[in-house]
DNA sequence: TCTAATTATCGTAATATTGCAATATTATAT
DNA sequence: ATATAATATTGCAATATTACGATAATTAGA
């Protein structure tokens, strides 16, 4: 059918995949990685930077604002994004906690 | 135009992108998950644990066996998945990385 | 207010993903 | 060798994603 069956499976695994997705685009690792080195965060160059019309780069912004990881002022002619710090270490603990699940026991 | 433009992004980008693509799906979660908390690694009573079509389970691990994540036997009636413990621990170190390098200072 | 600069939204085309029925393949046991 | 069980492959339909041109909206400054 195309579309995901979500709802078979529990919440943990369907947010694990959620924010999977968002990683799961070069641009937008890019983008967070950028974003995340910049000392004053004043963004956009990342036009400039990534090398994607900037419409695709909105696009691709608001993906990730959706699962939270951005924060800072989105309106005016010198917006400015930066990485919502809390919901990064969220994230990365949840990573961290599906990487150390995995038994020793094989073949 | 549809496709990714890979060819514009660092390999390091590429490759977690590529790799998170496979996490960006509820099933491949679950079904990591369910692999590597079986203490033997008899497998596929996964279309049953997951809820899945058999063509999509076989699909779904396919995925999974593309980046490596999965060693043991692949043939037989009694076949074998399990992890690949080497590049799971690979890849975490990947995600580690990625999280780690976040810049504090910002708006 | 008018203009210039920046970001967002809309519309659309190309491609990718998801899912399953039907079928093929493979390996084991009889 | 044949039947059985388990997995893989094929083909296809439905949906999602990616990308960008055109255009709208927003804001700062002249």
């Amino acid at each position: 059918m195309g579309a995901s069956k979500t709802h078979i499976f529990s919440p943990t695994h369907n947010e694990l995949a959620h924010v999977a997705k968002v990683l799961a685009h070069p641009a937008r690792v890019a983008i967070l990685e950028y974003i995340s080195k910049q000392d004053a965060c004043i963004c956009n160059d990342l036009v400039d930077v990534i090398g994607l019309a900037q419409p695709t780069i909105s696009q691709h912004l608001n993906e990730i604002k959706k699962i939270g990881l951005l924060k800072g002022t989105f309106e005016g002619k010198n917006l400015c994004y930066c990485i919502n710090q809390e919901r990064w270490e969220e994230l990365q603990h949840s990573f961290h906690q599906f990487f150390s699940n995995i038994n020793r026991n094989c073949c």
